[in-house]
DNA sequence: TTCTACGTTTCAAACGTTTGAAATAAATCA
DNA sequence: TGATTTATTTCAAACGTTTGAAACGTAGAA
């Protein structure tokens, strides 16, 4: 029908020779128009395959049923699967999802808050990028009414504001307490980059299962590294090789850190190998592909979190009240055996 | 500032007492508005945090400034890495980004696809579901004029479109010369579902490679397996345990399969593997990881394929003028070494 | 016959922006 | 002094949609 020029209510008037607001009303059901204009209406929408034009709807109505959502990176899985959680459910009640990575940089976050400013999104989900400690490209977001959830990642800057994170805590905590209870008498833990608050959480849960289980804490068995591998294996030297009384089981903040220690431990032929097990947090896919894949993996059930996260804006948006207290939700960790 | 309801126009007209004509030609520098002006009106817009509301400017313009993505998987990080091409190459020129997920599924694609008709999209790109063999949904956008660049995925039902691909063949080829010069007389292929054209692209390549060194194809060294780990188990078997003469080399439809694969032999202690050489194609980022890496990896560069999509696309934005040919680009693989 | 009520349709303003044409005021020219 | 130019601002329509108020015709009631 290579109509070249969206069809708009005006032409779909035209060509029935009535109103635009009548068209308008027909294929919005309003009672008071005909049925049988309704009809006719309809089946001309239908047959110039008419789609209403957001852009002019979002301007007329004051909303634009879009949230946005804004996170460091798409090739982490942990925030992949998130997505999955958030846009099942926002499609349901009708919403759009526009989703921007920040890539950790915090130039890069500010532009894509104004850009989902300036497209009137009716809320946002973000996790910030690693060196987000001023907050005035979001404060902008509050400013207007719209509200924000900070997920993942924590804020710890911004008290008051709508959380939704995993409970690293309790994640730690039980892979801690389920090694200690599987034999282990030395487990060790190795930290991520002390600036993220993840990595102090989770080492409170290692403590309390130590000492919940009256295990010894021995600061020998706790080490920390970022993300490179250079650090990672400094530090697995450190705690393996550097006692006569080395761990036997090592949780891990993350499996991306985990899997760098194992294949450091395997190619320097560690020889207790075979009596040293190891869990991280991620439970990431590819674990299949592993020959030798840890004893288990700390689930953080990102897929949750997004769906925890995309509930309390839709009810946020909803509700447009102000006077809401602030909300801080926990989404349970799981130990997932391999 | 606590605005709570949005910066118009209007309010920096009545602010500012002109009109609100003026202060649209101020902040689009005009030249006939008079410098002063400008300069109240800007430090006006930018005291009270002004942002153009985008649907209106959508509505006015007839321009959205907005291309869409339609892919089946973000947990894929081919796509993955091939979002990242086209959105640095699409913010460049004030362009933002809407990305869908189809999960493969047609009926997802399908109302994605409306969706993003209904945004008024400026033009497509997209990596068609697997079983996308009806293109009515996507047809609408070439009635009105947009662009769809088909990327990543043949749609070779479809014959006159724009194709961004990676040249599958030329990977096969690589790699199967490579094995063959470093000394390799019997190279197996495992290739992907047969529906699949991208597998009998590859197919080719591994043959003409074959054919260009004078090595004799052998049928029993080809075997095909979808994603499903015990399909693949079996080729293997098929390729491996059945011949006493065996491949000494394999290459792999995909990283997936390989991985699969070479985790399948390893764990039933195939006598020859350490004599044996695996190449597939993806150069996934986690085979760091991994204690045996195989021998190498065809690298797709889809970055590349995204940017070269994101480029095709603006161009045929910017013209307008529907007689262009219909494009075909194909992207270079190379061989990446572990 | 006139009035009221009802069912249905249309009018007109609004949402926020852009932009050519028209208006205004000031300055220059004859 | 009056006419013309110039610099600057404003007017008004347009983009496509929604929606309360107004208008219409027709049927039933008084």
């Amino acid at each position: 029908m290579s109509t070249k020029t969206p069809v708009t209510l005006k032409l779909l008037a035209q060509k029935l020779k009535i109103s635009i607001s009548t068209v308008s009303k027909a294929l919005n059901d309003y009672p008071t128009i005909n049925a049988y204009t309704k009809e006719r209406v309809k089946q001309m929408a239908a047959e110039l395959h008419f789609t209403p034009n957001k852009s002019a709807l979002n301007l007329q109505i004051q909303k634009s049923y879009t949230i946005g959502i804004i996170l460091p990176d798409l090739m982490d899985h942990y925030f992949t699967r998130s997505i999955f959680g958030i846009e099942q459910y926002a499609r349901q009640y009708g919403y759009n999802v526009i989703i921007g990575q920040s890539y950790d940089d915090l130039k890069k976050e500010v532009d894509l808050a104004n850009m989902l400013l300036k497209s009137r999104i009716d809320g946002l989900i973000i996790a910030i990028s690693k060196n987000t400690q001023n907050f005035d490209h979001l404060d902008m977001f509050e400013n207007l009414g719209l509200p924000i959830i900070y997920y993942g990642r924590n804020p710890s800057f911004n008290l008051s504001c709508h959380k939704v994170l995993s409970n690293t805590y309790q994640g730690c905590y039980k892979a801690t307490d389920f090694l200690i209870k599987r034999g282990h008498k030395r487990v060790a833990y190795l930290g991520g980059p002390k600036m993220i608050s993840f990595t102090h959480d989770r080492f409170k849960g290692y403590i309390n299962a130590l000492n919940d289980n009256h295990t010894p804490f021995d600061a020998s068995l706790v080490a920390y590294t970022d993300f490179d591998k250079t650090n990672t294996n400094a530090a697995i030297k450190e705690l393996f090789y550097n006692s006569e009384n080395p761990p036997t089981a090592l949780v891990a903040f993350k499996e991306q850190i985990l899997f760098d220690a194992m294949k450091y431990l395997r190619s320097n032929k560690y020889e207790k190998m075979d009596q040293t097990e190891f869990i991280g947090f991620g439970n990431m896919p590819f674990i299949r592909y592993l020959d030798n894949p840890p004893l288990a993996s700390i689930e953080e059930n990102p897929e949750s979190m997004g769906e925890n996260a995309i509930k309390l804006l839709l009810k946020l948006i909803d509700q447009k009240t102000e006077a809401t207290e602030y909300q801080e939700v926990m989404v349970d960790c799981e130990l997932v055996m391999h």
